[in-house]
DNA sequence: ATGAAAGCGCTAACAC
DNA sequence: GTGTTAGCGCTTTCAT
């Protein structure tokens, strides 16, 4: 818009050189690398005349012939929930480090939505994909890697699905908080969990189970699941807990975490007075009760350079040799 | 990436028609207007192919071709903060709604970052942006406009500036919550604000100042003013406004809120036994205490579709018309 | 060390 | 109603 924007074939022209030889030192210039052609003095030059025009390189050309856009696509659950919320804007900061641009889109834990965000993020043409898979996006993801896309799972794996993926070892950390619990004195401890299959919970739910075969409490073992975005019954299951005399809760989710304490306090109960708690992730909430929740603090940063620097990987290594696939797994700190 | 992508030279090939044939009756198809040259039985033939083959257009040779690109930028304080990645949410659904893609960026309150940002997202070329303008980054913004690009200002405005906009009454806001306050018999009312000067803080300030103003309480105005991720000192403030006898916290954010709130809990007092509080936004943390908190909640989806309005009116408009500028006010709920 | 030239896939004048 | 054509700005092969 407003005035024509500055192209190389100006500052070709400005500095009395060919474009294929702006081309080389813009390109030259940006990836640090100055082994190649062009001579220092021819160099300096151009780079003088393009600053002095504040040339900025068309992406959208650059993409076209090139067929690289220097753009990832990640497809989260959730661009709202402060978890993923997060890990974008660490991805953003990454990205920008590696000269790349980072694109969002929220699957809603919707597979037909993820497959539409998908297929709208390949069609802006992007190098890679970093995706967390809901249930039920299995096909489309195969059929992705398939095409010869590079894809890193995050937070979660498909079962099966030989690709890279950057995940939390869920299981011990579901253990670990579980055991945590017992070893202050519960002994009726309820998970709450989400219906959905996928593997981070179901791994979670895991981990509670092993804790508690280890604890010899096999019998008291209740994993409560919720669907999605459907908390409607919590009263009803709270009450049903305490009936069964629940003594703690290990949530799946910070979401879960959150909606169970809620109605605890709702019922004029609180923690860790009447129950003990641990759960996923924190929460600015557990600050108020300087004590009782136990959480696993998920390292929010690796995920998102982790996944980064494998998609990075992915894109930079040469399309002859037969895929890379690495599985990242990284430990949780648990926080009393 | 894989197979060769298709392209409208395919179709156009296996349709027995040229190119710009095929062209025209693609865009056609997405604007949904029929009315357009190409005869019915033609049109139906190409798109046909083009199913058949499983034709997806190419974003960058459009996007080149055209210079346009369908995609509008969004600059937000900062993707994690709960207000925005809400926003964000919404606008990605928005925007969908629209044939459009949104890119996000966080400023992070940082000038410099936000310049880097709008540059960035300038570069990709995208047809319009969505700023949310930070302290200090007026010049930017002056320049962006000045340069013609399609500019729309979220949540906060920035004084002088003929631009559009989509903010909150907020002063109207803070008057009505304060005023709350107030009738529930606080005398002694400190505001938390930000030293940070952006318009919705400074409006909420005056809003608050109004409404102890009109209540005979300007003696006990007391704003406290924090710099944007720096609480440190929170607990000797808390101190300070004991000592000054206060009897109620209005905040200017929910972040703050959080903060203050977490701080009053820690010394063993509790709200609204001990304090009244109101705020803005929602937090989960809310639902725990049934009671006292009186918070502002802001139309979100409101902000991310009249933003989208906006921006796709200034798309839409004839560049040789005088740009044209409207100033949206939502208003805000209050909940008690 | 440098330049010429051929497109990448698409759109939009301009013919017919 | 349909086809021809000339590029958009850039990268990259091949000459020189």
């Amino acid at each position: 818009m407003g005035t024509r924007a500055v192209t190389i074939k100006d500052i070709a022209r400005e500095a009395g050189v060919s474009t294929a030889l702006v081309s080389f030192v813009m390109s030259n210039y940006a990836s640090g690398k100055n082994i190649y052609r062009v001579g220092q003095e021819t160099s300096r030059r151009v780079l003088a005349v393009a600053d002095r025009l504040n040339y900025k390189p068309n992406t959208s050309a650059r993409a076209l012939r090139s067929g690289r856009t220097n753009t990832i696509g990640v497809v989260l659950s959730d661009i709202a929930n402060p978890f993923f919320a997060e890990i974008a804007r660490f991805m953003e900061d990454q990205a920008y480090a590696y000269n790349y641009n980072v694109i969002f889109g929220s699957s809603d834990e919707n597979p037909d939505k993820f497959r539409r965000v998908v297929e709208l993020l390949l069609n802006k043409g992007v190098d890679g994909l970093i995706l967390v898979p809901c249930d039920g996006a299995d096909g489309i993801i195969r059929e992705t890697v398939g095409a010869g896309i590079n894809v890193v799972l995050l937070d979660r794996q498909v079962p099966g699905l030989d690709v890279s993926s950057v995940v939390l070892d869920n299981r011990e950390a579901a253990r670990t908080i579980t055991r945590m619990l017992i070893d202050k004195g519960a002994k009726n401890i309820d998970m709450v969990s989400y219906s959905m299959s996928i593997s981070n919970t179901r791994d979670r739910e895991q981990g509670y189970v092993d804790a508690m075969k280890a604890a010899g409490l096999s019998d008291s073992i209740h994993i409560e699941r919720f669907a999605h975005n459907e908390y409607g019954n919590v009263s009803a299951y709270l009450s049903s807990a305490r009936e069964r005399g629940v003594d703690a809760f290990m949530m799946a989710t910070n979401t879960l975490a959150v909606m169970v304490i809620s109605e605890i306090y709702k019922c004029g109960l609180s923690i860790p007075k009447d129950f003990k708690a641990a759960c996923f992730d924190r929460n600015p909430l557990f600050d108020i009760y300087g004590s009782g929740i136990i959480y696993v603090s998920q390292p929010v940063d690796s995920f998102a350079s982790k996944a980064m620097e494998a998609i990075m990987a992915h894109i930079n290594s040469s399309p002859h040799k037969k895929p890379l696939r690495e599985q990242i797994v990284l430990s949780p700190e648990i926080i009393e």
